[in-house]
RNA sequence: GGGUAGGUACCGAAGUGGCCAAACGGGGUGGACUGUAAAUCCACUGGCUUACGCCUUCAAAGGUUCGAAUCCUUUCCUGCCCA
């Protein structure tokens, strides 16, 4: 994908900060293939929407001729990254970690290309470090420089905890940047404080100063914070066509807006109906992890399904429950959520998705929490809004 | 280390011996309305049970009591002030 345009200007396109547009001009001009470093944390174990964002960006450099750095922070992840928190992040066992480091590689590359990326992992050199060289990284950060982020002045402000090895985690990230001398780091723009960090570590180690590039975080499906796993508010890069899409479908007409900016790059045309734009949004989103084809079938099947509220010719799950005599209600939407989608109700919930007027056997409502059906008849049992299955015999 | 205020369900926050599975708000889920949008309205929101009810939960462990989220003891954790 080459394009016409100055190199300076697409790279800095979408960016919120770059430190310095000069000193990037300047290492463009060196000719070489610039080392450009991105870290990510493996807290939890799906890459989302969310990382793409800065994700594409390293992807641009790698098209652009440069080497994309990918720093896996297996060992930054046990200390949690406090920034845009308000609270402590919880410790994940090193398994878990290392766990999830396995499928962030994988989907990582669904974005960029592993003919020009170097994997590491900062275990590398954080690891076996010895308390004095950390006593000497933590000399070169000072507790005011700290206390100037918001996150850590609001908690501050409202009475939470602020753990001393939170403050840490600046160091560490800074240092990754030294040992794989970085030419330029990318982040969101929480990571600012962390990415200058970098900076003065790679001043105090006479390396040349990487270039700092932010981009905008994406906010979640709510709207409102984030887009986080750990918030719920996420789309996988890994999940189905058919959930990607209906959870594209399910944003606010607002926030379609930034979505078609950060992860299309692109203005959303005004001109069109705005589920319209939702739906061509999602296709594509879709289309870029899957395929075209899928994406097809994901926008098809969305139709059907909350549209035409067809059911019927929906494509659904397969639902054979275990015991071959009728079945109560309860039983059978827990043990169906359980058997086709894994996921867990209780039969509390199941009453409540009954009596609240959700399920439906066959197109009819049934709101009988002691009703039987018969299972040796064919039908479409829908549980609750995105799940139904089809009873076969 | 000293003083002091606290730790309640997903979050915030009431409750200070029985009427507490625990007010209220937010969030979440389901329904109506729709474009799986927004706004609005209604219901639900620990587990098991057709139900009477039973069981687990108010930082942790013990104890007092017919009865404890509430009282006592010890432990763990946090804020603030002082050093």
């Amino acid at each position: 994908m080459t394009s016409p345009i100055d190199p300076l200007q697409q790279l800095i396109t979408g960016c919120v900060n770059v430190h310095s547009k000069a000193e990037l001009q300047a290492k463009l001009k060196l000719g070489r293939p610039l080392r450009v470093k991105l870290g990510v944390d493996p807290t939890s174990s799906d890459i989302h929407l969310g990382h793409t964002v800065v994700f594409q960006k390293l992807r641009q450099f790698q098209e652009l001729g440069h080497q994309a750095v990918l720093i896996i922070g297996d060992y930054t992840t046990m200390i949690g990254d406090p920034s845009g928190r308000s609270t402590t992040r919880p410790h994940l066992s090193l398994e878990q970690i290392l766990e999830n480091a396995k499928t962030y590689q994988s989907q990582a590359f669904k974005v960029l290309d592993p003919e020009k990326t170097e994997l590491r992992f900062n275990s590398e050199w954080l690891a076996p470090m010895k308390f004095a060289d950390v006593i000497k990284l933590n000399s070169r950060v000072t507790l005011q420089q700290m206390l100037q982020r918001e996150d850590f002045r609001n908690r501050v402000d409202q009475g939470h905890a602020i753990h001393l090895h939170e403050l840490q985690y600046p160091v560490m990230q800074g240092w990754d940047s030294v040992m794989v001398q970085a030419d330029v780091e990318l982040g969101g723009t929480d990571q600012l404080f962390n990415l200058l960090v970098g900076r003065d570590l790679q001043r105090e180690e006479k390396q040349e100063q990487q270039i700092v590039m932010t981009m905008p975080l994406l906010v979640g499906l709510d709207g409102v914070q984030k887009m986080s796993k750990s918030l719920g508010n996420f789309v996988g890069v890994d999940e189905a066509p058919t959930g990607m899409f209906g959870k594209l479908m399910s944003i606010s007409d607002e926030l379609m807006e930034t979505y078609y900016n950060l992860l299309l790059g692109e203005q959303l045309d005004a001109s069109l109906h705005p589920m319209e734009a939702k739906k061509s949004l999602a296709e594509r989103i879709v289309a870029r992890y899957h395929s075209a084809a899928a994406a097809k079938e994901a926008r098809a099947d969305f139709e059907l399904r909350f549209s035409k509220r067809d059911l019927e010719s929906a494509e659904l799950p397969d639902y054979a429950p275990a015991a071959d005599v009728p079945r109560d209600m309860i039983s059978l939407v827990v043990d169906a959520f359980q058997q086709c989608f894994k996921i867990t109700k209780s039969r509390g919930d199941a009453r409540r998705l009954i009596e609240g007027g959700s399920v439906m056997w066959r197109g009819e409502k049934i709101s009988d929490v002691k009703a039987m059906i018969e299972v040796d008849v064919e039908g479409v049992l829908k549980l609750d809004r995105k799940n139904a299955v089809r009873i076969k015999k």
